[in-house]
DNA sequence: ACAAGGATCAAACGCGTGTTTTAATCTTGC
DNA sequence: GCAAGATTAAAACACGCGTTTGATCCTTGT
């Protein structure tokens, strides 16, 4: 059994206005939810730190949500919506496909990074990936899948060939790489490189340097003749 | 208290064989972990699942390793020995930068995918990144170190500039990144990718287009002014 | 052959988890 | 004002976790 018995809120008779000081708990609970979630996870994180965090009581999860997977997928469906669109309208606005992937990595870095840490949002879908949960369909088809979908017609347009032939996927999944590897592996890059620090100028420079790598392979890759026997696969 | 009373197993006294039936089961554990890890990651797995794995008593870690961590760090010791030596050693035998470039990568793919999943070691050390675990310094200074240091020379070696100057720190990670990436973010892949699978053909070719990819970038690069003022910066 | 002690086992301990229950509190429409 | 119902609160439940215990095997040196 996944979810034993969510006994839901029982709805508002309609006509009736919502108490604010009751409806504040639900977005508390939200909000406090999005930080230990991105801390440790949604297998790792407990109720009671939420509940602690928001200063509700440990009931206040499954009565409101009816359990923490509930919990976790309406954080996911809120957070989703105000942070991805505005990167995908900027790029589809771009007047050539350079600079749509120039705007789509510099407003990936921006959200990723936006004051010197990554965001919740962000750290939540790191985990999520890492690791995933029960939510996992949820986060594919509202954020990994438009994202690929823009991704893949930008890099196609670059290189010369359709957006679900093989190099193409490839090359997009390279690009990816190096946005995701800045926020999944930072604590091993601060390891490595002393000195390094996510300011807001350094991630700005990482969002050059990306987008420079990445223009630079796309070219090069699109005046080559494709590699072996591929053209015909997919 | 990190590990509380770590009550070691006594020595043998020195002459005496050892007895293959016991020391099997310390083996058979450290086998049997690495599966466990590399599916869940450290905190997740579960002693009385890799014991049942094992075919041993529960008590059996707490007894043979003192407990459920350093049985962890002994299993990344016994695997990170094993699997790290070759790759570095066949990228410093290449007769320039660029081969040792292509060595290293076809190392790593082929480390990371051989037999078409993902080593329990490579699966073990995503998952360490991912969300790192008190063994963390371990992991970095026998795994990650050396694996730095090797390909921020090969780099710099490449664009023509030292191995400590944060353009060659900044194309090192986003080489890693794409090798991370594969491994990291497999499902999704699957998901946004009809049809892909991790055959052995399959890995090859991402490893190809992976150094052609980062060679291209890192060509152009070097016959690239370096952009701004960053030439002083480390 | 036999005690000594290393290795294994079943059972339980203490703790933290998600969830449920029951009662008290607060808001609201009449 | 006052019951009705939505919301909170405190406590406990059932379960799984890492770890510990004490008895019991089994190997081994003498």
């Amino acid at each position: 059994m996944a979810i034993p018995a969510p006994r839901r809120p029982q709805k508002r008779r309609p006509g009736s206005e919502p108490a604010r000081t009751h409806d504040e708990t639900r977005q508390k609970l939200i909000a406090a939810a999005g930080e230990v979630f991105a801390e440790t996870g949604f297998q790792s994180a407990t109720v009671r730190d939420i509940c602690a965090r928001a200063g509700a009581n440990i009931a206040a999860v499954n009565y409101h949500f009816g359990d923490k997977l509930g919990l976790y997928t309406e954080f996911l469906k809120c957070s989703a919506e105000e942070n991805e669109g505005p990167i995908l309208q900027s790029a589809f606005n771009a007047p050539d496909p350079e600079e749509a992937l120039r705007r789509f990595l510099h407003g990936m870095f921006r959200l990723m990074c936006q004051g010197g840490a990554p965001s919740i949002y962000v750290r939540v879908m790191t985990h999520e990936l890492a690791q995933p949960s029960p939510a996992l369909p949820v986060v594919f088809e509202h954020v990994i899948k438009p994202k690929a979908r823009v991704l893949y017609g930008i890099v196609g347009r670059i290189i010369g060939l359709p957006p679900d032939h093989s190099q193409t996927r490839m090359c997009v999944h390279s690009i990816i790489g190096q946005v995701v590897h800045y926020v999944h592996s930072r604590s091993v890059i601060e390891l490595a490189w002393p000195g390094f620090s996510m300011t807001p100028k350094m991630v700005e420079r990482i969002a050059d340097h990306v987008t420079e790598f990445s223009l630079i392979a796309l070219k090069g890759i699109r005046n080559k003749p494709v590699s072996k026997a591929e053209s015909t696969r997919r």
